[in-house]
DNA sequence: GCCAAAGCTGACCGAATGGTCAAGAATCAA
DNA sequence: TTGATTCTTGACCATTCGGTCAGCTTTGGC
């Protein structure tokens, strides 16, 4: 009761708690349908379950909703950005990368959804994040990716457009469920499939960029090294 | 009605030609930027340069509106689909297929868009197209790419995943331009940039599966590939 | 049991929505 | 010039939009 309120007292009660996931929810679902202007209110609270005014008591307005659901989306996006070094296995890590990937876009479609929305039209609300925080990322990244094809364990790719070549095609199976599901013809994607397909795209983009392992790197790209 | 104009259906008068592309342009931007829901007929009116009412003149309602655009996409998209046999060479094919999508995706970003809106909130409009016509394409040239992989000519990959791979890897850079604008840090991508993300989609691709002259095939790939 | 705080929601607002319509303006073959 | 056709558009309609608000009920610490 009152002590058990404490520990998880971050933020409301228990009832605000519940509501608010039941309205992200279902917000998070429409929003990526349809896209914000795209979106009404009413639809949410259908789909929450809810009237359209407790939907505006707890989240303000739409606007505030939407950007709320961004930033839980970055959120998740920046849990899974394990720090990496140049001393690590590029095979290793670029599996990792792949498969983290396609994971939130198997347990996170929707969000997934909802951010290819934001972009498509232009990323009105996220276009700071982009060209800050997520750039960074990205760069530092790359630098390590050089790093490796200076040291010879992978072919001299840019490593900008490697990554965006692993985002879209993983991604993909978010954002366009529509059409792989039409054309495969299929009701579902199953486990299995995801599997392989993360197989796939590993062995594609690992054996398309020559990764190879530390121990037998070959000839270095960068500057000459002696033997 | 009318006495001789039925057969002049493409004809229709300059005036009328030239507000239908005016109104087909300016709705091509707005519904791809804010998906069909999000558009209104008065965004569309003043992309255009005329009032509501007269776009509604012209194109009877913001359905017909929608599909005609989505139907004029399909053309475009069809217009690209020369046809291969299992006695052309993969990596042209390969090459050849990457760069008439990427071009696709150049020439067309704002139908690029629009079809990605579409399919990003489900398909309503499109679910039989991908179902139908789209998947037998894919079947077909599946069957291509499996002769290839039995003759030894690839690695037996599986052509669906390869075709999503080829598919979503060019199409980002039309649908997610503002994401890799914002990384990039740059107004524009260039043709030369073009050029050099198309190279590098093609060589990790070809040499990601394997893809080898038909000169030199390696040992063929045993049985048919059926999953 | 008390009562402030939190939760709930129907009624309501001005603005915007897709679409209709009628009446006038421009066009064009005869 | 004429008369039919096409084009143009503001006024208008019912509906829905995001958002406000007042007044109600429920909750929970004391």
């Amino acid at each position: 009761m009152a002590k058990a309120e404490q520990l998880s007292e971050q933020e409301g009660g228990a009832i605000r708690r519940r509501n608010e996931q039941a309205i992200l929810a279902a917000a998070e679902r429409v929003f990526a349908r349809h896209g914000y202007r795209g979106t009404s209110l009413q639809a949410i609270a259908e789909q929450a379950g809810l009237p359209k005014s407790n939907v505006l008591y707890y989240m303000g307005s739409k606007r505030k909703l939407y950007v709320r659901l961004l930033e839980r989306m970055m959120e998740r996006w920046n849990m899974m950005l394990d720090d990496i070094s140049a001393e690590d296995d590029p095979a290793e890590v670029l599996a990792a990368f792949i498969r983290s990937k396609m994971q939130m876009s198997r347990r996170h479609p929707e969000g997934s959804r909802l951010f290819a929305s934001e972009i498509l039209g232009g990323a009105p609300f996220l276009q700071e994040y982009l060209s800050g925080e997520l750039r960074d990322w990205v760069q530092s990244r790359a630098a390590v990716f050089r790093e490796w094809a200076d040291r010879g364990l992978m072919d001299p790719v840019d490593p900008i457009w490697l990554i965006f070549l692993i985002w879209s095609s993983t991604q993909h199976y978010a954002d366009f469920e529509a059409q792989v599901l039409g054309i495969t013809g299929r009701e579902a994607l199953s486990d299995d499939d995801l599997e392989r397909i993360t197989d796939f795209l590993t062995r594609v983009v690992i054996k398309g960029c020559g990764v190879r392992h530390p121990d037998q790197a070959a000839a270095p790209h960068g500057q000459p090294v002696h033997s």
